[in-house]
DNA sequence: CGGTGCGTTGACATTTCTCAACTGTTGTGG
DNA sequence: CCACAACAGTTGAGAAATGTCAACGCACCG
């Protein structure tokens, strides 16, 4: 089980959450997480259901949504290895919002559970850490609302793609996509046929060449002016 | 001097970040917090400026907006009284992101300095506070994002009316609109012309009466199944 | 009282979605 | 390991939604 253990380490350790922690105080943060695996389609939680934990992606991915009335799916997020959430739930709401179900089989994630809680109540250091993690976290939020709040289409697919972690290609950039186009489309809030098409004149315009979830960005002056021209 | 400290405190208790708090530990809050006067169109802070404070608005509004390469303006916030904004900025960042504005004369804000990040270090019962109250509000950016990935906009309208605070009038609802026409149309990403049509729409269809900011919601089912159509 | 900016309306251009058909890819059970 | 089902992606055509531009009324402010 210490191999076990040593994973659920490493897995938090790279949560901007425990940056800087001491090693006494993160192992008695490591004290409240335990490992679970799903397989594809299990529910990880379902909303309105007491928060027990907050989770951590080791390996896999996890979709969290909203059911709607009507019976679709509004994606929330999408979480790969590394990406840690519903915190809020745990610390302040009690109960899930939303649902969440692992996409993958084997998608193996940390739980951390209420005993967390009171860790945080006993220990500044780490409310200090959980704070400017979440706060990080909110400005994330706001700059991807600031994405979706730009009009066009164009605008917010050259927006997204030019915050890519990209690599540098001799004269041009190259990314990757870390979603399925359709999903893609979803998070752009955009019509997948539109995403392809798009994707496709700008290729036809030599902007780009796509090839599957790869990406070369040819003339990113160009792409930056799309991306600014309605933002 | 005591009555402007009696205006700092109310201000401040009224805050979600500080509810629950005793008094004893409150009023090490307050010491940390000054009150600051602004005029129409002053600055309150700058983009890349260091960030010595968040500010909670005790009257008058706040614009937080970002200065787009075209100069145009994109808004990120719209605040008025009883609102705080630049938390992150100060918990985490250093520096603030975006630019921050007073719209009206008068505008009346409580700043609350970095002496208050040293006490959070030092009090458990604050950071803990501080985190319930961060995780509130990424909760209600996420229903903003959910909000704008609505794809049309009479349902985005739809939800943002039926979610205001109303007041209830025999057999229908009475809404204020918090901000001008032109600024709820940036809000849900619209042009203001889109707006004006289908507020005259819902009117000609007896759905709602418009009066100014005031709006009569006649059939919130018909509303309701508007805002769910797209969601 | 004149100016400035908000809100409305109309006409029009454009974007984007929808629907449908087809192709390619992936994963699964026989 | 293959065949086939299920799903992701692409493309086309047409409809619908939305943005743009321009003109005008109106209220508020100096």
């Amino acid at each position: 089980m210490q191999r076990m253990s040593d994973a659920i380490r490493e897995t938090l350790r790279a949560l901007p959450h425990f940056h800087g922690l001491d090693l006494e105080l993160f192992e008695r943060v490591v004290v409240c997480a335990e490992s679970r695996t799903f397989a594809r389609g299990d529910m990880i939680f379902l909303h309105g259901e007491e928060a027990r934990a907050f989770f951590v992606v080791r390996a896999g991915s996890v979709r969290v949504y909203r059911a709607t009335p009507d019976g679709r799916e509004q994606v929330v997020h999408h979480l790969r290895a590394g990406q840690s959430f519903a915190e809020p739930a745990v610390l302040s709401l009690g109960r899930y919002p939303v649902n969440a179900i692992a996409l993958e089989s084997r998608t193996e994630l940390v739980a951390v559970d209420s005993r967390f809680v009171e860790l945080l109540k006993q220990e500044p250091r780490l409310s200090v850490a959980i704070v400017s993690s979440l706060s990080m976290r909110l400005l994330g939020l706001v700059e991807r609302i600031e994405e979706l709040a730009i009009t066009s289409a164009p605008a917010r697919l050259a927006h997204y793609l030019l915050k890519l972690p990209a690599k540098d290609a001799d004269r041009h950039l190259v990314v990757q996509l870390p979603l399925a186009k359709k999903d893609l489309a979803s998070h752009l809030a955009i019509a997948p046929e539109t995403l392809s098409r798009l994707l496709r004149r700008w290729q036809d315009r030599g902007l780009i060449r796509s090839k599957g979830k790869t990406l070369e960005l040819l003339d990113t002056r160009i792409l930056l002016a799309i991306a600014d021209r309605d933002e």
